[in-house]
DNA sequence: TCGCCTCCGGGGAGCGTTTTCTCGCGGCCC
DNA sequence: GGGCCGCGAGAAAACGCTCCCCGGAGGCGA
């Protein structure tokens, strides 16, 4: 079962590697006659260039790698978001007519192998998705010298990133509960070692201090089960709230079922928002209020910008903007 | 910032490129005097092998696919599993020492794509994951030669596969119903062109006919909002039906929405089962009584089915065995 | 008609590894 | 003590492709 090559193709075609080779990498100083008889060739024996040879001489692969950096517990990559995330750059490299590696950094063995991958030359540039912010990869992969777009924001100086509008997000979620005459109004956070979930936070934070209102902290790590038990300990702490804010819609789907165990109805006891609106945001009973996130925008914007900067384009970071989806919640 | 070769770290530590090639490979028939110069060299340059030069020679790359056949709906890559199984198989490659292309094939065009990559030799070989029954995909590549496992019973004569009970875990979910006590149960399928939806059918139809009971069904297509319209649809067809299996949970979730909608109580009135337990199914209201399908424990089967048969392994099928999970809404 | 310039095709040198083959040296057995 | 065997290290040939460079042919202008 081997596989014909480019010398092969040449001797059937009874030309030279080097017109094959023209042919096959599309160039336009060869003649139609020559052009067709090698395509005919190509089709015959069915031949396909092997990327391995190609990839050593012209030094590029064509192929990008998404990197997720995520604790074992896969904080990241069980969010919903995870698979519209590699939907989205998948089609989008697709279209680009580049490859897409996954690679999941959970330990530090596995982050090394990730280094090791990258300066073996097996990718053209890196997609880092939702790093702590402290984490040393960015930086490391950067100094690779290779193109590194982050998806979100990061403490590397020189890494590019896209990221939310996440602090704005979180003022939208508060300000529209305090339109809605909601007085005490509590949150629910994500890991505090994630911008987001920092991000997130001062947004509230900052929305409720400009009215002059106390804030009311739980801390979550964006799982349901965090979620469910934050909002036991809020109802212990404060049970006289009348409205959460989670930092993302599973601890929000966490939230409204420890509600619901307690007897409170939501809206009309507690409100409740939640961030992403994720597809079971519009199933939950009742349908969650929350801050839509455009996951597959940011996604399609950060495989752009990394296509740029392979192409020696600027590096500008990109901020998506958000909006609040008012259901039944709040 | 070129990375340096072979041939500078034997320059540096005096010795041919044969002999760090041995060192790198790990070869015992280096004398260990070289072998600790030649690690000198290597650290102190942060030598790492070039891929592509390794791969022309080796013929091997460390690298499978994950090939996700997939209608652009995402009916599969949308599915909260998917999470689960690319965990699930990134890390079980990542101990195997291999790494992880993901390729999703929507259209005719990539699905061309995906061939010519494979072809190409940039795999060892492919994991395919939940295809159509029908899907041309399966045995295109097998033809190539190339080791390949699916995700799913196939078409294809000669590939092997990790599959689950479908049938058996159906039949679990309806007799469970039955010994509730209900009468009249109805099935929400998942699109009939995939197999595992064909055979949690069958599983539904054959348990009910050994007990002389009627099969009521209506189509989905495995989103939660098919499963709203299809739980639509079988209470106008059959208003006293008195509980549901759903072929899947999000289809299952989408019922639970429904059902409340149209004011019937669960389980009071109508019982609702799902399949797969995705972590959601514990977070309805009320929590979903579910089939659980141990998809990470597929993947992981999957992948050593996959490396086996790279090594020149056995190729026999795998059936995964499934369990009920009995919660509030049966 | 001749010469020069242009354009297209072929020859061949690398890309960075692995791997085979060869060679030298030392030890062991007779 | 000599010959043979075996082990460890180096030289060099691939692996399949791209791309530089050169040569030949053809066209056009003088």
């Amino acid at each position: 079962m081997k596989r014909p090559t480019l010398e092969v193709v040449a001797a059937r075609a009874g030309v030279s590697k080097s017109s094959v080779s023209r042919v096959i990498n599309g160039e336009t100083t060869v003649a139609p006659q020559i052009r067709d008889v090698v395509m005919r060739a190509v089709h015959e024996l069915g031949y396909v260039p092997n990327g391995a040879a190609r990839n050593l001489v012209t030094r590029r692969t064509d192929t990008l790698a998404v990197v997720v950096s995520d604790p074992p517990q896969g904080v990241v990559s069980d969010d919903p978001l995870f698979s519209a995330v590699v939907r989205a750059v998948s089609r989008e490299l697709e279209t680009a007519g580049k490859r897409l590696v996954l690679m999941l950094a959970e330990s530090d063995q596995s982050r090394t192998r990730v280094e090791q991958h990258i300066a073996g030359g097996h990718v053209d540039g890196v997609l880092l998705v939702a790093l702590h912010g402290a984490d040393p990869l960015p930086a490391a992969l950067a100094r690779q010298g290779l193109p590194v777009v982050s998806f979100n924001r990061t403490s590397a100086p020189n890494v590019p990133y896209v990221a939310l509008d996440n602090a704005g997000g979180a003022a939208l979620a508060v300000r529209h509960l305090l339109e809605r005459g909601r007085r005490r109004i509590a949150t629910i956070t994500g890991p505090l070692e994630l911008y987001e979930a920092r991000e997130r936070l001062d947004g509230y934070r900052d929305t409720l201090r400009d009215t002059g209102r106390r804030s009311i902290v739980a801390l979550g790590d964006f799982t349901r089960a965090s979620g469910a038990a934050a909002m036991r300990q809020l109802l212990e702490d404060d049970p006289d709230l009348d409205a959460v804010f989670a930092a993302n819609d599973l601890m929000a789907i966490g939230a409204l079922r420890t509600l619901h165990q307690a007897g409170r109805r939501v809206p009309e006891d507690v409100a409740v928002v939640g961030f992403d609106d994720i597809e079971a945001a519009s199933y939950t009973t009742p349908a969650l209020t929350s801050v839509r996130s455009p996951m597959a925008d940011q996604a399609t914007a950060a495989v752009h910008l990394l296509l740029g900067l392979i192409d020696g384009g600027p590096t500008s970071p990109v901020i998506m903007p958000n909006e609040l989806v008012v259901r039944e919640s709040s």
